[in-house]
Order: structure tokens, then sequence, then C-alpha cells
RNA sequence: CGAGGUGUGGCUCAGUUUGGUAGAGCGCUGCGUUCGGGACGCAGAGGUCGCAAGUUCAAGUCUUGUCACCUCGACCA
């Protein structure tokens, strides 16, 4: 009865969607609630899915040239000092370590927020010459940021994630690099994730702490809230100088490297069961799904009817889809429904009519409506049906950003369009007070600017009404 | 830190107004019948009612204190 209930109460989605969002992810057993308080517990199932977003990404990193590699998660204080805003930003949410040993520490450790100054301290000594450049490292790790609120992944105590940290000889390349692996990333959002997001810059307020510019993807949640899926920062020489980065030049010369950091979170799964979930739980775009394909067995006593699901889990492990069979006690209809809340993006159903008749009863989680295949196609088009369901699932979550921006030219039009649950895209004068007092009127805040800025100069800012300099996306975000 | 709310078997909660044997549904265990959209019968296990002090013959219930968690704000991937 506690699942029937909670399919009524995650029915009404637009009701109390993060409360909606919360349910999912503790009954779909993606985590549990940790000891610590913002901590979560990441269960098999949740993990799985971290698993083939780390494989993915990291095939992209290796295939853009970046290595792997490991630093420590303790960092001396004094690190984090050496560059003002970035400890200014960072401060007041590091955890510290101030006993060890038994005894008190004479310098504090911080746990890391995040590991440029680590990186940095490291780079001091490895970097030399130009020929050492460009240096092209990534790193898989968790963090810990003391956050005053939390929600499970999109925003815990701890978080797993990767960032990526290069330096290059020059601006320019730095910068291209910032581009290129948020254009990584945005490739990776909507190939592997099905979601769609928007990529720009960042404005000032919003950059991250001590970098020189910031930019991001912004994906568009079901209830049109916004979340930073993705962020790529350009940090000129801000870190490189004080760590005393150096190289020698081509021309004999002692030069600071320019630097960039990448990351993405276990923030993303966050962002996949809001972007793509639904009234039935969970719902798993089939590159990410831990299983593709769910085979259910119908009246499994029966001679050779397990018998024969597991042939075809056998044939379609085979050809590389990740299927089980689902052999437990349970009656058709509620693994039918299980499986669904957890998100599973298709579904074979194999029983005795279907074996008489040598066919598999096929289900797809994006439709309700069921189709009958034979068992060779069953196996041999797992692959193109699975395809399918991630296009479709792209595909609408495209419609439904799409149909939530909108073009706005005064407050009220912004007001009400925040308040419809969109975006509100508009012309701004790209002064700090616009900003904040959208901010304050509607819990707006600026999310970023598209690279498409023309006609950005044409245009009154939305709040002031005065020149506008930019194009930007303001919208509700978690 | 500001404003609200909640703590009772694994889960969701009732019981607190008016003190008097610790409850329900789901889940769990065993046996049997079932199985094409959340099946059913019988039997069973499981709770010092968040914690502490107090009032009382008697406290889940009243008093005081305390802790934890949740939602909404401010801060953030």
């Amino acid at each position: 009865m506690a699942d029937k209930d909670f399919v009524k109460e995650i029915a009404d989605i637009k009701e109390d969607f993060p409360r909606w969002y919360t349910d999912v992810v503790l009954k779909t057993e993606l985590v549990d609630y940790g000891p610590v308080k913002g901590t979560m517990v990441i269960r098999p199932y949740g993990y799985a899915i971290w698993e083939r977003i780390q494989r993915e990404l990291d095939d992209r990193f290796k295939a853009t040239g970046h290595k792997n590699a490991y630093f420590p998660m303790l960092i001396p204080y004094s690190f984090l000092t050496k560059e003002a805003e970035h400890v200014e930003g960072f401060a007041p949410e590091v955890a510290v370590v101030t006993h060890a040993g038994g005894e008190e520490l004479a310098e504090k450790l911080v746990i890391r927020p995040t590991s440029e100054t680590i990186f940095c301290e490291m780079y001091s000594k490895w970097v030399n010459s130009y020929r050492d450049l460009p240096m092209l490292l990534n790193q898989w790790a968790n963090v810990v940021r003391w956050e005053k609120t939390t929600r499970p992944f999109l925003r815990t105590s701890e978080f797993l994630w990767q960032e990526g940290h290069t330096l290059h000889a020059t601006a320019q390349e730095a910068e291209e690099e910032t581009l290129k692996m948020l254009h990584v990333y945005a490739e990776f959002a909507k190939n592997v994730l099905a979601m769609p997001v928007l990529i720009g810059k960042k404005s000032e307020k919003e950059k991250f702490a001590g970098g020189e510019a910031t930019y991001s993807m912004e994906a568009m949640m079901l209830d049109g809230k916004s979340l930073q899926a993705g962020t790529t920062h350009y940090f000129g020489q801000n870190f490189t100088k004080p760590f005393n980065i150096r190289f020698l030049d081509r021309d004999g010369t002692h030069k600071y490297p320019y630097q960039t950091s990448w990351g993405v979170s276990t923030r993303l799964i966050g962002a996949l069961i809001m972007a793509h979930g639904d009234e039935r739980g969970l719902c798993l775009p089939p590159p990410v799904a831990p299983v593709q394909i769910i085979i259910v067995p119908i009246a499994q006593k029966k001679e050779g009817v397990l018998q024969k699901c597991r042939e075809l889990k056998e044939k379609l492990t085979a050809s590389g889809i990740r299927a089980e069979v689902d052999e437990s006690d349970n009656s058709p209809g509620w693994k039918f429904n299980q499986w669904e809340m957890k998100g599973v993006p298709c579904r074979y159903e194999l029983g005795p009519r279907d074996i008489e008749n040598g066919v598999v009863t096929v289900s797809r989680r994006t439709g309700s409506e069921k189709e009958t295949v034979s068992l060779t196609e069953a196996v041999d088009g797992a692959g193109a049906l699975l395809k399918e369901i991630t296009d479709a699932m792209y595909e609408k979550a495209s419609a439904f950003m799409q149909s939530h921006i909108r073009k706005v030219k005064t407050l009220s039009e912004l007001e009400n369009a925040v308040n419809s649950n969109c975006f509100a895209l508009a012309h701004w004068c790209g002064n700090r007070e616009c900003e904040d007092k959208v901010k304050e009127l509607y819990q707006a805040s600026t999310r970023n600017m598209p690279f498409d800025q023309s006609g950005a100069e044409k245009g009154k800012c939305v709040c002031c009404g005065k020149k506008a300099k930019h194009i930007i996306y303001f919208g509700r975000a978690y």
C-alpha cells in the first residue's frame, strides 16, 4: 500500500515538486540519507548511474587529450588564502580539520571544497618549460561544502564530481579550452542524458570565486526552474601568479601560464530525475540506465518460462545491452510498476502466450502502449529501440524547454514569465544593481548569457531601461 | 540565522484535546493457492512512543528543558 500511495502522491507533479523529487530519489533506492546532516549514501542503483556518467565523460576527456590524476583531500588552510576572492568565496562553507593524531594541528587543514589550490601547488613544481604545457589533468573525487540547506544529489554536504584543471601557455589557448569543455559537456548532456541545455557565460556576480570568467550549462527542470548542470572556468593568471607557477618560454623569458578548470557532479543525476521524471517516477535515458531492458516473466512457474527469459537475457547481454530478468515472487503488475518507477527505459514481457507465438511483448517507459515483436527482432533491434527512446526523450525535454522560454521586455513580463515556470530571456545593462533587484523582487537570478548576442545593444535593460549590453536568461534556480 | 512544522515497529501515520493494557495499513518471516497492469488465505515476528528532568497511584498524552529532522527564506555545484 505504501507503494500505491506513493504513486498517487507523485502523480500530481506540480503540486509539490521538491517533495516529489525527494520521494522519488528515496523510493527508487538511488540514495539514503547519511548519518551526518546533508550527506547521502549512494546506493548501488544510484551509483550505477554515476558509473555510466563517469565512463561516458571519461571517454570524452581522453579523446580531448586529458589524463586522470588524484590529489589529496586535505589542503593546508594557507593554500586557500593565496587568492583573495577564492578564500572569500569558499571560507564560509569549508569543513576544517583542527586535530589529528590526538593533538591540535599547527596549521589547520581544510577538506577540499574544490582543488584549484592544491593542483596549483603541485603544478608550480611540475611546470618549468613551455614543453610542459599544456597541462591537461582531470580528477574524479569527492568534495565537501558545508551548505545551509541540502537536497539529495542537488546539494549535499559531500558530493562526487570530476574536476579538470589545465594550464596553457597563452590566454587564447586557455579560453579555447574553457569553451571546448563546455561544448563537450553540452554534447554529453544531449546524447547521453537526453537533456537539452542552455550554454553561455555567467554574470560577474555568479562566476567562480577567483576566476576571470565562468561558463555554464543550465538545464530546465520540469517545474520550470533552472539547474546549473556544469561549469567551466577561465582563470587567467589569477592563481598561477600567487602560486608562482612559471615556465620558460621559447623566447627565453619566464611567463605565468593561463589556467582553466571545469566540473560536473553527482548533481547531474538530480538533473536527470527532474528533467525526465513523471507521475510514474524516474525515467532514465538508456545510455545511463543501469538496467536498460527488464524482462518480466509471466506465469513464471510454468515450465520453460524462466528458461526462455534467461536465454533472452543472455542474448541481449551478448549484444551489449544491460538486461535483467525479474525472477522475484511478485505479481507481474507489481513488477511493471516497480521497474517503471525505477526508470528502466524498456520492458520485455515474456509469458506462455508469447513463447507459443515466438514473440516478445515490448513496452517503452516513455509511452503506455505495448507492441509485439518477434524474438529475433527483440534481440537484433534492441539497440535501435533504445536509441529511439533516447532521441524521443531528448525531443520531449527539448520541446518542453523551448515552450518555457519567453522573451521579455519589461519587469512585469519577467515576473509573469518566472511565475509561469518559464525562463525569461531579456536585455540587461550589465549592472549588478539590476541583477540584485530582479533577484529580490522575483527570486529569479541571471542564469547565463547565450553566445549569440546579436542585437544585444539595440535593446534596453529589462530592469532600468538604460541601454543594454547583454542578452541574458533570468530564472528561478535550484 | 529568521518563520512555520514534525518526532510513536522497517515505511506512512492514528492515538495527545479529556492521563488508565501500545494501535492500523503496508513491508518483513513461514506454508499454500496465484501470475498478461500494483493477487489472496492462514499463521507469525517486530515498538523502553526522539532524549532528559518534573507532576501523578498511573505519562505516548500534562509541565520544563534539550536534541534531531523537514518545508520556506538568505548562501551555494
